[in-house]
DNA sequence: ACGTTATGTAAGTAATCACTTACATTCTGC
DNA sequence: GCAGAATGTAAGTGATTACTTACATAACGT
């Protein structure tokens, strides 16, 4: 998980997952998406690819990239663990304040 | 919620976070968990405080920790961006199989 | 007030990162 | 085979990171 953890703090590595989220393409397509250099951009794809992120296919001289959604899966377990249990804290919560209240209903009625 | 991908890339922050997860702690006790220095762990404390992934408490000369899931919000849903969209493609993608089956049925039937 | 405990901050350092320019590789169409 | 296009790789550099030891700050008990 470390790889696909550091892989996604670079904020051009995020738009790149977004622009090959759902449509492939071609490496040069991706690079004149940003100001950085075309090998800067080749140099991402690879610490995407490394990361498991994203997929390559090669096709004549092109190389396609497209999502590769599978490596998310322990980053998203990770943030689960935290961000579900935040959740089952607010319904806890929540269902504590209504147990309060019907108590205090039935102490005033 | 670039601060916050970058605070969750060093392992020992991560395992920080476990450790105040459901249980708050102060400093001495979550340094004595790890091997590095506790000025090390006092340095990732201020990250992930400055990253709005824990919360400080003090307490007389100690200062208690706790999580923030919270903090948590932005890198979730960045991660069911990608993560979500598996699952809908899974979903489809076993629909279509369904479908076709059932048409090889009717053709052999 | 004073020593002790709990903790943060400063300064320095080796390693890593994102970027650049220059060069290498690989495929295609003539 | 060769020119050109698409792309990756190498080498170098300034900025950032995670760590260390040394020092500073703040609250407590006596």
């Amino acid at each position: 998980m470390d790889a696909v953890l550091a892989a996604l703090v670079e904020p051009n590595r995020r738009e790149i997952l977004r622009l090959v989220h759902g449509e492939e393409l071609p490496a040069g397509r991706i690079a004149s998406h940003f100001d950085v250099s075309r090998p800067a951009i080749s140099q991402h794809l690879k610490v995407l690819r490394d990361a498991g992120l994203i997929a390559e296919r090669r096709e004549g001289t092109r190389r396609l990239y497209r999502l590769r959604a599978e490596g998310f899966a322990d980053v998203a377990r990770f943030v689960e663990e935290f961000w579900d249990a935040r959740l089952q804290q607010l319904k806890a919560e929540a269902e504590r304040q209504e147990r309060e209240k019907r108590e205090q209903e039935g102490k005033t009625r």
